[in-house]
RNA sequence: GCGCCUGUAGCUCAGUGGACAGAGCAUCGGCCUCCGGAGCCGAGUGUCGGAGGUUCGAAUCCUCUCAGGCGCACCA
């Protein structure tokens, strides 16, 4: 019923399907013709690219260089064959072959305008995608030790994951956002002391602070909060020690403290979480027991020098692992195998773990788990992200590449803004070092990618209420009696544009499979740089009523398009900077 | 020593089998009687770290090699 059906074309876009498979079906049409009407006989999948010269068409694709062997005759002469059914489609405006056997796909102007109808049509639904087909999919990050404030590393871990979530559901999956929370085991002992130190040293006690505890500023502070709280009744405490029970007083109430200072960060940096696992839990529940049982059954366990170890090497892992200790506690790792043993059975049949590059040793051991379990190691995806140098200026920040694990990301979120800070946190790919110039992100000029982009969604807000001012119309999609001035689209400039945005649907889903949503951000780094010269050169509102409507239509699908992508990146689209 | 990641224009980086390798910034020179100049126009730049190999075709795949980062715990 769209209007993308219009007579000029006869051509039906159906939803769910993305222009490139639609285009990538006329291609296999042809062959299934050639083939039934004996020119050809071998089948093979259509790759189709889009070129980056313009004389190659609009699509291009290899299919007869990859049937020439099996075929025993030149992709030439084959691709010619295809060409004849290619060309027959009423979207195809010509077809030819190029080069050592490319077929080169030229489309109708008319379909690119019922490609823009359709982008219209769909408003802000435009770029959901059935790839996934719901599929239950589970992406942690962050996962932040509960010692201490996020800093800027988390950061860019929290960018990164909830975009990838937000690009995985709109492509199609079910997906759950979790942070793990490790809140138990010696570091959690260690937290407690480091209180109880800072409530003594409140209490004007001498105090020595061994090299391994937690010593920042924000634990004084919590210190002073516990004080408010307890008053005196702990200040003789001997925690930790034989008869004192004091100990859970202290972590439970750092830990939640802590908690809730990042509970609160994530949630100024909007990002949310659906669930929040508790590693204590594991144990409670007797999973990690459960766990180790089940591995024992499947003999892949056994004991050494008191220890009971794991053969992760019997699973491609370079050396074998501990789970329980000589001294009868478990590991991290042990943890770790409940944990991800119970992802799976909660029904994830992917599981998307975003963890820093340092850790990239583990990867091994938790594959071999998988695989112990008798699971297909590919339903476990780790996405490393690597460290973020800051600069201010194009001077280093501190003398290490590790100032990053010093300065929180509340400072730089203050600093810069949360939309700076998420934009530049995905303009890299998540395992490339990512150098982050506070005075850049800052910047409110042209340099600053952040605001050239957002500055095209408010850019095109305005035309609109230039537009509304002067008491012009202003469509949001196309009805049958605007669907004939598209045609009025005909610069190259907007055919452009147009094009571009139809390769929006494309962006996504790459990026959801390839779980890089550093894809985005160049995409509409691109499109904002092809709206901007456009805007540049022609008026919008002018005197031609329907020019004036063909190009606020143009100018809708692109602020809708920037801002749907804005979105997925956690970034805002304003109407006003 | 072993493993993982990275090496592409002056800088920061896109680009993972296609046709003469792209963008932003920086540099230089232009554009405001005009819907937002946070913008636009024009100009130059490459041994894709190196060497072999696979392929009709390689920045992309394989092998070796050089450089940088990170990891190699009965820590978390």
């Amino acid at each position: 019923m769209g209007v993308s059906q219009g007579q000029e074309t006869g051509y039906v876009q159906e939803d769910n399907r993305t222009m490139k498979g639609t285009i990538r079906e006329i291609i296999t049409k042809a062959l299934d013709g050639a083939i039934a009407g004996g020119a050809l006989k071998t089948r093979k999948p259509v790759i189709l690219e889009r070129p980056k010269r313009e004389e190659f068409g609009d699509f291009s694709t290899n299919l007869a260089m990859l049937l020439a062997p099996e075929e025993g005759r030149s992709p030439r002469d084959i691709a010619s064959i295809l060409v004849e059914g290619i060309a027959a489609s009423p979207v195809v405006a010509r077809c030819e072959v190029a080069g050592p056997g490319f077929i080169n796909i030229f489309l109708k102007r008319s379909y690119w305008y019922s490609i823009l109808a359709e982008i219209l049509r769909k408003g802000e639904g435009y770029g959901d995608l059935d790839t996934g087909g719901g599929e239950k999919i589970q992406v942690e990050f962050v996962s932040a030790n509960p010692t201490g404030p996020l800093h800027i590393g988390h950061g860019r871990g929290a960018a990164v994951g909830d975009a990838c979530a937000n690009v995985l559901k709109a492509a199609g999956f079910d997906v759950t956002r979790e942070y793990y929370i490790n809140d138990v085991g010696r570091q959690m002992e260690t937290l407690g002391r480091s209180l109880f130190l800072r409530y003594q040293e409140l209490l004007g006690m001498p105090v020595e602070f061994p090299d391994d505890y937690y010593r920042g500023e924000y634990m004084k502070e919590i210190a002073r909060d516990f004080l408010t709280k307890y008053g005196t009744r702990y200040r003789d405490a001997r925690p930790g020690e034989p008869g004192d029970d004091s100990l859970p007083v202290f972590i439970e109430f750092a830990k939640d403290s802590i908690m809730s200072g990042i509970k609160k960060d994530l949630a100024d940096f909007g990002v949310g979480f659906d669930v929040w696992y508790s590693e204590k839990d594991l144990f409670d529940k007797g999973l990690v027991e459960e766990t180790l049982k089940e591995l024992e059954g499947r003999n892949v366990l056994y004991e050494k020098d008191g220890a009971l170890w794991f053969r992760t090497t019997d699973y491609g892992d370079d050396k074998d692992r501990v789970l329980v200790k000589a001294d009868g506690s478990t590991t991290y790792f042990a943890s770790d195998t409940a944990y991800h043993r119970e992802k799976l059975k909660r029904g994830f049949k992917r599981i998307v773990d975003v963890w820093g590059a340092d850790h990239h040793g583990y990867q091994p051991r938790m594959k071999a788990l998988f695989k112990a379990l008798g699971e297909d190691e590919e339903r476990l995806k780790i996405i490393f992200i690597q460290l973020v140098s800051l600069s201010r200026g194009g001077v280093p920040l501190k003398m290490s590449t590790r100032a990053g694990e010093f300065i929180t990301l509340r400072e730089v979120m203050e600093e810069v803004g949360k939309d700076a800070c998420r934009f530049f946190f995905l303009m890299r790919r998540p395992d490339a070092h990512l150098d982050f110039d506070l005075e850049l992100a800052k910047k409110q000029a042209p340099e600053n990618p952040v605001y050239y982009v957002q500055y095209c969604h408010a850019r095109i807000m305005s035309i609109m209420e230039f537009a509304r001012e002067r008491g012009v119309d202003v469509p949001d999609v196309v009805g049958p009696d605007t669907l004939k001035e598209l045609s009025r689209l005909d610069q190259k400039e907007e055919v452009a544009i147009i094009k571009h945005l139809a390769g929006f649907e494309e962006v996504i889903e790459k990026s959801a499979v390839e779980m890089e949503p550093h894809r985005v951000t160049f995409y509409l780094q691109e499109l904002a740089g092809l709206f901007h010269p456009y805007y540049n050169r022609n008026r919008v509102v002018t005197d031609d009523p329907g020019l004036t409507t063909a190009r606020l239509l143009l100018c809708r699908a692109v602020a809708t398009v920037v801002a749907k992508g804005l979105g997925l990146l956690g970034v805002s689209a304003p109407k006003k900077m």
